[in-house]
DNA sequence: CTTCATTTTGAATATTTATACATTTCTGGT
DNA sequence: ACCAGAAATGTATAAATATTCAAAATGAAG
């Protein structure tokens, strides 16, 4: 489960970066970074990150994450990343986080961090401007940091 | 070639309107629509249209246009719907088609035409609020029409 | 109207991608 | 620790899609 997340993080990143043009390549990319998979979960994965193939001059074909998909919309993402702007930092303590963020944004981040139920968080409260997280056991503040990078893209700004 | 033209703008609208899942299924509304062609065609064609396809909650997965595909990049693609808006009224005489747009923006919209390089347009000539265009013989008024949205598809707000 | 070159298309096929099914790996509860 | 149920994965295969190759259509030039 863990290395789920972590894996297809890898997979969004890879095809964000690289100019792929079938999932066999793609796989020997990933087995190359020590990831163990099949075609099989290649596939179902680039479903779960609605990640689509589409035409290109030099390729053929690429492998594109289209704008706005993972969020259901556009507008959507944009909101997105107005709310990763309010994000200001965050710190770890056992299995909790604190998320500080700019005044008033608190609870519409958490809210975003809720709507996804990202397995490594077991709940939410937010303040004004903190948010406190729980995180699941066993759970690592890199597992966490790439949870929220998954969820909003714009963080890897400020936390990669 | 006229009526390849047409067709392509034909499988965009279907895709644009509808919920599409394969290609066998779009074969289908094609054929219906009283177009000949086959799956082989038919891949081509979307090819040419970077037409994607990406998961979807009903459907397992729908074709889909992503934005700003045909159109390089999205920066791209809202210049060019802010172009669109400029566009006022098109007339026919012969084989001349007129644009009359806002004040100072028919050599852009000349520009994106002439790099379109629609089959049916021969030339463009553009002032500063119209454009002349010289039609290729044969081409009646709505292949120019056709034509036109497939460059610019807010056009179809317009001339739809 | 021919002829040659170019483009478009279909049929068959190769390639790629999705999924059914069986197996393994997790998770939670006892 | 053990078991039951759920989730994830691989293997094998089905389904979907892209491309090769040959034929037909179209266009340009004489």
């Amino acid at each position: 489960m863990k290395n789920r997340t972590k894996r297809q993080l890898a997979i969004k990143q890879a095809i964000l970066g690289g100019r792929i043009s079938s999932q066999d390549e793609l796989l020997h990319i990933m087995k190359d970074q020590g990831y163990e998979l099949t075609q099989a979960t290649l596939s179902r994965d680039l479903k779960i990150l609605k990640v689509a193939k589409v035409s290109d001059q030099a390729l053929g074909y690429v492998y594109v994450i289209p704008e706005g998909a993972n969020t259901e919309n556009q507008r959507e993402n944009s909101r997105m990343n107005f709310l990763a702007d309010g994000f200001r930092d965050i710190q770890f303590s056992g299995n909790m986080a604190v998320i500080k963020t700019m005044p008033g944004y608190a609870s519409s981040i958490a809210v975003v961090i809720d709507n996804a139920e990202p397995y490594e968080i077991i709940g939410t409260i937010a303040g004004d401007d903190t948010i406190l997280l729980i995180m699941r056991e066993g759970v690592t503040q890199s597992d966490m940091i790439n949870s929220l990078i998954l969820i909003m893209p714009k963080l890897e700004d400020k936390l990669g």
